[in-house]
DNA sequence: TATTTTATGTCAGCCTTGTTGACATTCCAA
DNA sequence: TTGGAATGTCAACAAGGCTGACATAAAATA
């Protein structure tokens, strides 16, 4: 807890636009932080953040086809397609096609790609534990909430269906 | 408040997995909606968010130079300086050859870059004010405790920083 | 004072990853 | 069976990260 971002006052402040010009800040600078662990990882590889999207997604939905994982992600076709392309021919990812629709492609992380997912997430899961530790349960709800209040509908539903499994 | 993430428990769960990768998961989608607003004001006039972070802490430390912009944004000089020079071009920002030290260059908003600067915040405060409303003043604060903690130290210093009014 | 070292900012060139648009394949419905 | 809709691939481009070389100005030192 490091201040208010007021001048002076205490009690509603935290709607002034200091207040929430901090909050932007602090956002912004939060956001470095939680990319920083998986980008280092990343970076011994070749990959940048998107292979670690894909790689987060994939593990979360096995099975999911591509246009299920634009929608989660929220970025066109290409940009995803070629991150894919890369993360199947480095063996990480296995795309098969599907049985009842041949159209689609079903994505699955193969044994190696499981393994960097883990790399991956128990970097970025010790600093979300370090930050949950430090501030304590109370702020973790906080957090959560105003986090939830921030996200466009479209992206609120697509966090609700990872949580109910669904596809 | 959606969920928490957890299959069964109450209390101390915040700290397992599941809630752990929840929380990077609502992470990811808050900041898409964080930058959306913005966004969509800069694709307008054919910029990115590194014109908008420009933007945003010229504003905030009005006469800091090239190297004092670097060392908060975290980026490198190449970066910061096309967006530089496409706002200086565009007569959004003035870079003012200093007196004292004639190889630095102090950096202002003009008129015109004032503007789009209070378009581009008022925007994003817009949406900070909305989630901050909806989660209630007990979230905001251990949304912020939350992000201070997964900061960097270095990113923290910075942010605490532009607080006191640092250089 | 002259010269070397240091600091600031610019520029060229590369890579990742976002975009749009054209296309092949497959499925489905008229 | 044929014409549209859906799925995924690819080409080409733009934004914005990066490193490294460089010019200029200031500061330190001989």
């Amino acid at each position: 807890m490091a201040d208010t971002g007021s001048p002076g006052g205490e009690s509603l402040l935290f709607l002034t636009d200091e207040q929430l010009r901090r909050g932007i800040e602090a956002m912004f600078f939060a956001y470095q932080g939680f990319t920083a662990d998986p980008d280092r990882i990343l970076a011994e590889r070749g990959y940048g953040r998107a292979h670690h999207r894909a790689i987060h997604f994939i593990n979360r939905r096995p099975g999911a086809n591509v246009n299920t994982l634009l929608a989660i992600l929220g970025v066109t076709k290409q940009s995803l397609n070629r991150v894919l392309r890369t993360l199947i021919e480095d063996g990480l990812v296995e795309a098969r096609v599907g049985t009842r629709d041949k159209r689609e492609r079903h994505l699955h992380l193969t044994e190696a790609g499981a393994a960097l997912e883990t790399e991956l997430s128990t970097a970025q899961r010790d600093r979300m534990r370090a930050a949950y530790k430090a501030a304590g349960p109370g702020a973790v709800a906080g957090f959560r909430q105003v986090l939830e209040a921030m996200m466009d509908p479209e992206a609120l539903k697509r966090y609700a269906a990872l949580r109910d499994g669904g596809s």
